[in-house]
DNA sequence: CGTGCCAGGTGCCAT
DNA sequence: ATGGCACTTGGCACG
């Protein structure tokens, strides 16, 4: 069965389309800037950074008003292949298949599609004004910390957040009741040896630059791996447990807000 | 307009339906472990791990037969909101929406779609057996490097690759010419200071094991940042460029293959 | 299952 | 552009 709708410029919605059709309104979709999707039996090479062949089969495509490309097989989370944002889309028809390329504007980054029949095509026009609000990264942990210090520990102070070492950004400097200068490195996840690496070198980058002997590090995040703490405890630095869930209680406690 | 086509069972598409309809397709679609999307007026929540709420608009939701699950805005490469595979997807209708839940069955995490109105329904069985090749990964320099270890430096020798140390691998641990062993650490993009740090550990880490003194470190990659050439020199480790894509070409010549 | 680590990671924001 | 880093990172391989 082959059947067409809605094509009076809002939008397209062909049911098995031959290829002739389905290239004329996927070029009417892309020209219009509207989300095209399509299930097509298709090849897929890509070429750039590496380079990978995706043999004959169906797929979900899906190609963006920003020029962003999604490839899906029926599994996954990931698409198979894709290109980000930016990205030029052509198409070209010939006697035995349509081909859409997507060229990536800043790096040398290329997707081709082959397409040899096409199951469906749709091409919308998204209203979409909604907006688009997260709660409990790490940024959360950060803000909640400023407000209350005593989530790290008793009399701990914050004197700045996102202060610059020789390379990077210490998530929170602060003193603590003693007055002893003290770093700390968030994490929102498990941390693992990498964060505990990461607080090591901040600590020291800092008193190299400051010329302090002693500094306090200490590792903030709801969960700690075993050789993490290992490690931690080898470099002389602390492990606080701390969730971003406990740091949005207080950040809602402040705002009187339920998130 | 509405249209309805091709429901014997092979697929599904539906153009506007209404809620009760779609309902019902979208029911069999998910029990015919069909790969389905829609594009749907929604509010989107999401809780687990973090916590997220995006307000009503126009989205394409994609829901494959595995459990994963993907909401798209009409930008952008990552969606909004997702689940990866093995989650159980339920449906509610309701009086004034559609309600689509996507629950994870490892962790507690939690995706749900109120719907209030549908553009489009459609539900496939993707046939795909196509094959997925991918080259010039690390694991594509490894290779090159075992069959080519002049590929590193002249009189260079591997010895055995993923070597475990403590806590880790060492891509390629071999010797050189003079016959010190030496440690390569391999990455297929730009590498920056992680990548320093982690050769450094592994060097560090070797020593430690087997009581030498002297081992030499050689980080290969096709680009290395300032500042990580600078503590690589601070550190006494050594760079090697070295990219995927001339590792594919000696794996060609050897091969005797076009990749 | 936890732990470590790669990825065409992507995205954000800083210099 | 380069660089440093978080991310509901996801995914895999290995103890």
């Amino acid at each position: 069965m082959s059947k067409v709708g809605g094509m009076e410029g809002n939008h397209i919605l062909l049911d098995n389309p031959p290829l002739k059709e389905a290239y004329r309104f996927l070029r009417k979709g892309l020209a219009g800037k509207m989300l095209v999707f399509f299930i097509a039996d298709c090849e897929v090479s890509y070429r750039g950074r590496a380079r990978s062949y995706l043999s004959r089969g169906e797929r979900l495509i899906v190609i963006k008003p920003d020029g962003s490309l999604l490839i899906h097989r029926d599994k996954g989370y990931e698409p198979v292949n894709w290109q980000p944002p930016d990205t030029v889309i052509s198409t070209r028809l010939t006697d035995n298949h349509l081909l859409v390329k997507s060229v990536r504007k800043s790096v040398n980054e290329v997707v081709e599609i082959h397409i040899f029949d096409l199951k469906v095509l749709g091409c919308y026009r998204l209203k979409d004004i909604g907006t688009f609000t997260m709660y409990g990264r790490e940024e959360d942990m950060k803000k909640a910390i400023e407000m209350f210090p005593s989530l790290i520990e008793e009399g701990f102070k914050v004197l700045r957040t996102e202060r610059k070492v020789r390379p990077g950004f210490i998530d929170v400097f602060g003193v603590d009741s003693q007055g002893r200068l003290t770093v700390v490195e968030l994490k929102s996840g498990t941390s693992s040896m990498d964060a505990v690496l990461q607080l090591k070198k901040y600590v020291d980058s800092l008193k190299k630059e400051l010329g302090v002997t002693e500094i306090r590090g200490i590792l903030a995040s709801p969960r700690i791996t075993k050789r993490g703490l290992q490690l931690l405890k080898t470099l002389k630095l602390e492990y606080k447990p701390l969730s971003p869930a406990k740091c949005l209680k207080y950040l809602e406690r402040k705002k009187g807000l339920k998130l």
